[in-house]
DNA sequence: AAGAGTAGCAACCGCTGTATG
DNA sequence: TCATACAGCGGTTGCTACTCT
């Protein structure tokens, strides 16, 4: 036998929540903790589904939440997570304290998306809308979005870990300790990697004085330009990365002014694709899934994750050079000024909706802002 | 001033995976 | 083992306020 029906849905009320119910929703949980929602509505002295209750209750009426207006970094998160996720609302806002899966959507629907959309940026996708010129751009855009795809899985997986960790402090409020999940700061991998740079080339962006795009810090000893960005006028998002996974399927391959060799992914971390069982080397063109990456994420004796040795030369080779071309990829789409001539959407936007009004620079400062972000927007996160 | 159109957002709906009896 | 409730999630709706004509 199963569980007696939750609750039938004749006499309850619906719609918009009164000040009084709240005060009545609000001070039961005060007192007694949420406990069982579907018990709740009665107890609570409420004729409201328990199911309502619960929505109430998380997207409103939980003391730890912020209302409001977004502020700039939070946008950034937004738009970043949201490159990489989709639209996992509860994955973002995962990393996004306070906030919840549902305004964080609503605030994307009713914003972000719009913004996006005007500077010529397919929200759905985070690439440039098709146009003339897109034909040439269709092998980058597909190594673009098979490397987004990876940290997109690596997220998500990293996102059910933080969901899981909460499950273990759901100690109805007002008794819930102070309690964080464990490490799960994806992008200091990432940062692992500029860090262990042997070669920094300084700055403070995206893009140099000159508009070529670069890293954060570069992490190669190659020479100079060694992932060169062209820049052509071809339209928005007309600048590409080398894709460099293309390396690993040559197993030598001239990048840039630099050579590079198949690297060795080490055993105890495989994040980059299906290895073969011969040297772990990736193979790419593999369509990543959450098994794949389940099993690339190594935990250690107390269930964290367990990052690998940043100083092991084939985690640093494969890593920095994945989330160099990652970064330069996604880069070039947000950056293309828009003035272009052949630009098909127009001048461009800064995210307040005014035009930039062919300021290359403030643009570019913009646009680095927000990529520099994604590797220290988590610095201050109890999340990360 | 008034009606139409639009934006913003709270809340609902329906689906899915998990827990429970 | 199975049926069912629960909880979470993402999509959608509908109400309210605001803007435009």
């Amino acid at each position: 036998m199963g569980r007696s029906p939750c609750c039938d849905k004749v006499g309850l009320k619906k719609g918009t929540w009164t000040a009084e119910e709240d005060q009545k929703l609000l001070t039961y949980i005060e007192r007694h903790g949420h406990g069982s929602w579907r018990a709740l509505p009665s107890k609570a002295g409420l004729q409201r589904c328990g199911k309502s209750c619960r929505l109430r209750w998380t997207n409103y009426l939980r003391p730890d939440i912020k209302r409001g207006k977004f502020s700039l970094q939070e946008e950034q998160t937004i738009i970043q997570l949201h490159a990489l996720l989709g639209n996992r609302w509860s994955a973002i806002a995962a990393h996004l304290p306070k906030r919840t899966d549902n305004e964080i959507k609503n605030y994307w629907n009713t914003h972000l998306k719009k913004r996006l959309t005007k500077m010529g940026i397919d929200p759905a996708t985070h690439k440039p809308k098709t146009n003339a010129f897109g034909c040439s751009q269709q092998k980058d855009a597909a190594n673009l979005s098979h490397m987004a795809q990876w940290e997109s899985a690596r997220l998500e997986a990293e996102a059910r870990l933080v969901r899981e960790s909460k499950l273990l402090s759901s100690i109805p409020y007002p008794t819930k300790p102070s309690f964080q999940p464990p490490c799960l700061d994806i992008l200091k991998v990432w940062q692992a990697t500029w860090t262990t740079t042997k070669n920094v080339t300084s700055t403070n962006g995206f893009f140099t004085s000159n508009g070529n795009l670069q890293s954060p810090n570069s992490t190669l000893n190659f020479s100079d330009n060694m992932f060169p960005v062209p820049r052509t006028n071809a339209g928005f998002g007309a600048n590409v990365a080398i894709p460099v996974m293309e390396y690993v399927e040559n197993s030598k391959q001239q990048v840039g002014s630099g050579t590079m060799t198949k690297q060795t992914v080490p055993n105890s971390w495989k994040p980059l694709g299906k290895l073969n069982q011969h040297d772990h080397q990736v193979e790419v063109g593999e369509r990543m899934d959450m098994e794949v990456m389940d099993n690339a994420i190594q935990l250690d004796d107390n269930d964290n994750i367990e990052y690998p040795n940043p100083d092991d030369a084939g985690y640093i080779a494969e890593n920095s050079l994945r989330h160099q071309s990652f970064m330069e990829g996604f880069a070039s789409i947000l950056s293309d000024d828009g003035n272009n001539s052949t630009s098909p959407n127009g001048p461009c936007y800064n995210l307040d909706n005014s035009s930039c009004g062919g300021d290359l620079e403030d643009n570019r400062k913009y646009w680095n802002n927000i990529l520099d972000n994604v590797v220290t927007f988590t610095s201050g996160s109890p999340i990360f």
